[in-house]
DNA sequence: GTTCGAGTTAAAC
DNA sequence: ATCTGACCAATTCGG
DNA sequence: CCGAATTGGTCAGATGTTTAACTCGAAC
């Protein structure tokens, strides 16, 4: 750790931070120092002023936990007042002067804490950029980061290791890397847990308990460490530091290794045991997520331009601009960075255009509640209909070698997991096919039936260096989009254009290579039918598409720009069940002091007792929770009655009285290891669970005995598989 | 050494 | 995956 | 015509089931 900190020594004196109060002290001196250069700076109007130092103000009253100091950037995180326990990351910074504005009116708006979005913004210091504007001239990046390159290796992003302000931007994100190379922590809660224990000698009882309590195991770290009284003080933690120790974690194998939980405990008996201890579970949780990262890096991008070497001569590229169109080139300038972002969620890697090899990110869907919305949404603009296929999403990526890539949704590689379809590539490309990147869901297919299988039936599947000759479950890709063809990006055609040229490019090949069902009709009961249909051919609804106006590939300006439309969106149509609540889970985050979740039961008849169906966790407003909570904690029974049947791995916090019926909406019915409805019914060992279940409103007029029996799942289970068939009998008659 | 089971994590949805 | 709530921008309503 | 109220969209952060992969440690 301490290596890391003199290696990070590049461009400016190491400013050592021993304690936590001290760093305090130093902040303020800065945050005033910069206030008054910001006065010069700033030529706007003197209200302005007045506020933005009323916000300096304000953030000195700001109680610091702890501080992690790198070189470059301050990071403070401060706990939020109320019962979210958020972080906010801090930082000031001379170009601050338009975030604080930005800021200010939300002061004024909410007389709160300042808003996020705005402390977000100033989060990257100028000290940063010019380091980034250094090492963009550098291309460190381009050369050792070719993918493309013979002999690449992931290793080679050893690079990284003299970057800190993409260590920033990673750890804002939470992550190692490009998502494509695949690395991941293997660290969880159950492990941070351990670690914890160890590092604060306590035992892993009371580090569980009181993580409840709290809410937030990052809390728990951080007192019991004071408690504590450090032995040694650490050095001066830098971001690059904890980013490197934390590839180092990932990079290790065996994660209860000793090896491993000997590294979490140094980074945790380190410094900053909160965010720390976030950042490893994944979840930092300071209010700032991928999207504000990429607009704060935009704007600094704008405002001090890369490739000016050190120190900067322009720093804020911007200045004489009028607030208006300062605001729209800045704009401008983040889509471009978030555009090439979305391409190859490569933070620094802005230079590449779309090609294969580099996955995108796939165009995703909102829900939509009725045909009726759907219309309204798209008004005039003409659309598509397409099935939604229940599969996974593949992105498939023809190379002009040949090679063949798949990636998933999370632009996982994926494949290795997938050598049947890469070796049906050839066959079912035409030869105008030089190098392409195509959209497609990848669905389980019953090759001897001729029939799609559920989803269930496709997680089955073997997931990493698959041989082909080893495949049970069969998979058939369906085909909607097409990205890029032959050297050139379609990403701003409008779908029609893509489409027809995915239809002349491809062909069909029954099982194994379908274009997706689809129709283009503005009738609402045409569509109404298709929407049957599609379920009735084993689809989970539609997907709904404008074909000419909007109707780019661009997801840096609209990630959802497609409509998705389930049976179950529909009020009053979908499986709905009634189910007794006979426990509940402690809530973590902004659920702290609440349920989190619950624990419920079906009734079985014949058995007489409640059999667990499904843990629940959403479709509540913030009132129901608190009324739940205030109902159900007068229900609190010490051990479960005798007449509950839950598996031991889904034990909840507390046991419930079972006194009250919610009614539940779910997509679908799964068999399911761990839950007991019905079990022996439809299979001798497994019980049945929902898939998506959701909170939709109590049944007061249902006691507990009235609840959804056994049977009642175990039918809709049954009748839900019948519909696969059924859609296969109705295709056959098609044909015939 | 090998095998098996338990427990954990990540990633699909 | 689903869902809610916060926030922000645009549009509509009412005086 | 302007300010207030409504609406629509995006983002963040709660939470769901199931599965394969992986590691560890005990039994063989």
């Amino acid at each position: 750790m301490e290596e890391g900190a003199k290696e990070e020594g590049v461009e400016k004196a190491v400013t050592e931070a021993n304690s936590p109060d001290e760093e305090v002290e130093k902040m303020n001196e800065l945050d005033g120092e910069k206030a008054k250069k910001k006065k010069k700076k700033k030529k706007e109007k003197e209200e302005e002023e007045e506020r933005v130092e009323r916000k300096i103000s304000d953030e000195k009253e700001i109680e610091y936990e702890g501080a992690v100091r790198t070189n470059e950037a301050k990071v403070k995180t401060v706990d939020e007042k109320g019962p979210a326990v958020a972080k906010e990351v801090v930082e000031k910074d001379e170009r601050g002067g338009e975030e604080s504005l930005k800021s200010q009116t939300a002061i004024e708006q909410k007389d709160k804490e300042p808003s996020k979005k705005a402390a977000i913004s100033s989060f990257f210091g100028e000290e940063e950029f010019a380091y980034l504007c250094a090492c963009t001239k550098k291309r460190k990046w381009e050369t050792h980061y070719n993918p493309s390159r013979p002999n690449y290796h992931p290793v080679d992003h050893a690079c990284w290791k003299q970057d800190d302000l993409l260590c920033c931007v990673y750890l804002c994100l939470n992550q190692l890397g490009p998502a494509y190379l695949g690395m991941e922590l293997g660290v969880g809660e159950t492990v941070l847990m351990k670690a914890v224990a160890q590092a604060t000698g306590r035992q892993l009882d009371k580090i569980k308990a009181e993580a409840q309590e709290k809410g937030d195991l990052g809390l728990v770290a951080e007192s019991s460490r004071s408690n504590q009284r450090m032995m040694f003080q650490p050095a001066s933690l830098t971001a690059g530091g904890v980013f490197r120790k934390l590839k180092e974690i990932a990079s290790m194998s065996g994660n209860s290794s000793s090896a491993s939980l000997t590294a979490c405990v140094f980074l945790i008996a380190g410094v900053l045991v909160v965010l720390m201890d976030r950042s490893l579970a994944g979840k930092l949780r300071i209010g700032l997520a991928e999207q504000s990262v990429l607009s704060a890096l935009g704007q600094a991008v704008c405002l001090t331009p890369p490739g000016q070497g050190f120190p900067p001569a322009v720093i804020d590229e911007g200045k004489g601009m009028s607030a208006e169109s300062r605001r729209a080139w800045i704009e401008e300038k983040s889509l471009i960075l978030k555009q090439t972002y979305c391409l190859s969620l490569a933070p620094l890697h802005w230079l590449i255009p779309l090609k294969p090899w580099v996955p995108l990110r796939p165009m995703l869907a909102h829900p939509t509640k009725g045909v009726g919305e759907v219309m309204k949404k798209f008004d005039e603009a003409a659309f598509t209909c397409e099935y939604k296929y229940d599969g996974e999403r593949a992105q498939i990526h023809i190379l002009e070698s040949g090679e063949v890539r798949i990636f998933s949704r999370n632009q996982e590689d994926n494949t290795s997991k997938y050598p049947d379809i890469v070796s049906r590539i050839p066959k079912v490309k035409k030869d105008s096919v030089v190098s392409c990147v195509l959209d497609s869901e990848a669905v389980a297919w019953d090759r001897e039936k001729k029939q799609i299988q559920p989803f269930q039936v496709l997680t089955t599947r073997k997931r990493k260096d698959v041989d082909a000759s080893e495949i049970k479950v069969q998979v058939c890709v369906y085909a909607f989009d097409l990205l890029y063809l032959n050297g050139k990006s379609l990403v701003r055609q409008p779908l029609c254009r893509r489409r027809a040229l995915l239809k002349e490019n491809f062909s069909e090949v029954e099982g194994e290579f379908v274009f997706a069902r689809s129709i283009d009709s503005d009738n609402t009961d045409t569509i109404a039918d298709f929407l049957e249909q599609s379920v009735r051919d084993s689809c989970e609804g539609l997907m709904v598409k404008t074909l000419d106006k909007d109707a780019t590939y661009e997801i840096a300006k609209r990630s959802h720009n497609w409509l998705k439309l389930k049976k179950d969106y529909l009020e009053g149509v979908g499986d709905t069940v009634d189910l007794c609540v006979i426990g509940a889970y402690l809530g973590k985050g902004k659920r702290t002091g609440t349920y989190g979740g619950f624990l419920l039961a079906c009734y079985d008849e014949d058995n007489e007792e409640f059999q667990s169906v499904c843990k629940i966790g959403t479709g509540f407003k913030d009132e129901d929770l608190e009324q739940h909570h205030n109902f159900l904690k007068e229900h609190i029974l010490p051990k479960p009655r005798a007449y509950y049947r839950v598996d031991q791995s889904a034990e909840p916090d507390v046991w419930l009285d079972a006194v009250q019926v919610w009614e539940v909406k779910c997509a679908d019915l799964s068999l399911s290891p761990v839950y007991k409805a019905a079990m022996g019914m439809v299979d001798p060992e497994k019980g049945i669970s929902l898939r998506f279940p959701r909170f939709l409103r109590i049944r007061d007029d249902k006691k507990p005995e009235d609840a959804t029996t056994g049977t009642q799942i175990a039918d809709l289970y049954k009748k839900q598989q019948q519909i696969q068939n059924q859609g296969e009998k109705a295709d056959q008659e098609d044909y015939y």
